[in-house]
DNA sequence: CTATTTAGTATCGAGTCAATACCAAATAGG
DNA sequence: CCTATTTGGTATTGACTCGATACTAAATAG
């Protein structure tokens, strides 16, 4: 069986990430899911910014999420700032400290070799295979699919640099547009 | 940055899948790492089964290894066997049970979905393109590639079903040529 | 024949993660 | 309008991970 072959390859490249995130981190006192809430909460909406949102998209329990914002909290990694409307929920923003971090360590220096080494095409096909995979993992999953807010079906272009979200009926400004809404539908 | 966009695609892809596994094995009370070299003891060849080779192929220490092989051998899923040249080595094989287990949890059910979703040639894209960057991150790792002995450069075919190991001067069997082999080179 | 290297184990401490229990704010329904 | 349920989030506990350090025994080098 070929696809035996495909999530054996899948696993080791998980791995073989997920322990170049780990050393990368060492000298910092980060864990690998630490980084990868930070680097969430660096590329998300205001929509999806809050707890529950990075529960959704790591699919764990919010209890453990809750504990994971915390020890970033505790870094100075990230700030909570209450929601203006609904006061049981909180967003996370990163401070300046969050940003540095996150510049200093992507990418990561191996997986940038290894990206190099392959020629423009098989770049190309890797980043369309991978993004492929993913979206139908996280439909068989059950998940939100996360994807950025400018390819979402809500996400209406009035006009030049106007964008409107259809669901919350709020403007958008350009730059939004580009990030990762947890509320993203095709 | 394209790149950066590819790293945080598979930065959640590796998450995505772990948890999958992490959620698969929790009624077995495996964790992901045990599983991970449950699968690799099962696709290994003779000379790759040794806790130093888990080591390297896993890019851990050797004493977070050593832990990890003796859960796995206390659950009885694998059993320790003393090699017979060197009494400083153990090669550790798979019970009834081990074999059992990695039956039951491969493929995983929603990675085998994803995968039926994408058609023939998504798939070959998505396999090649991973096997490309495994075989690159290994590289930037200075990790040993773990390819198939049969794909060696020591890989001697003799004449029919005649295999030899030019490193170890062994014959190899021809079921044992496509186990995936610590001192593979290309 | 000693010195170094290699394979492997034991122990410790900080951290992951699910489960459970809990609280407060928002929402639903008569 | 007022109670019941749902939703967002925190606190605690216990089994497990993982690197660091320290250690033993066997193999190899010079």
């Amino acid at each position: 069986m070929d696809k035996l072959f495909t999530q054996h390859a899948l696993e080791r490249l998980a791995s073989l990430l997920r322990n170049e995130c780990r050393q990368l981190l060492l000298e910092d006192g980060l864990q690998p899911v630490q980084f990868e809430v930070l680097h969430y909460l660096s590329i998300c909406n205001r929509y999806s910014d809050t707890p529950m949102a990075v529960t959704e998209y790591l699919g764990q329990t919010k209890g453990t999420v809750s504990q994971t914002l915390k020890v970033l909290e505790k870094k100075g990694l990230i700030e909570k700032v209450a929601d203006t409307k609904d006061k049981r929920v909180s967003h996370m923003k990163l401070t300046i400290n969050g940003r540095h971090l996150i510049e200093k360590v992507t990418p990561f220096p191996n997986l940038e070799i290894a990206l190099t080494q392959l020629d423009q095409k098989q770049q190309a096909n890797l980043s369309q295979s991978v993004v492929e995979l993913l979206a139908a993992l996280q439909f068989a999953n059950g998940f939100r699919s996360f994807g950025q807010c400018r390819q979402c079906r809500h996400n209406i272009h009035l006009k030049g640099d106007q964008f409107l979200c259809g669901l919350t009926h709020e403007s958008l400004r350009i730059d939004e547009t580009t990030l990762i809404c947890r509320e993203h539908e095709l």
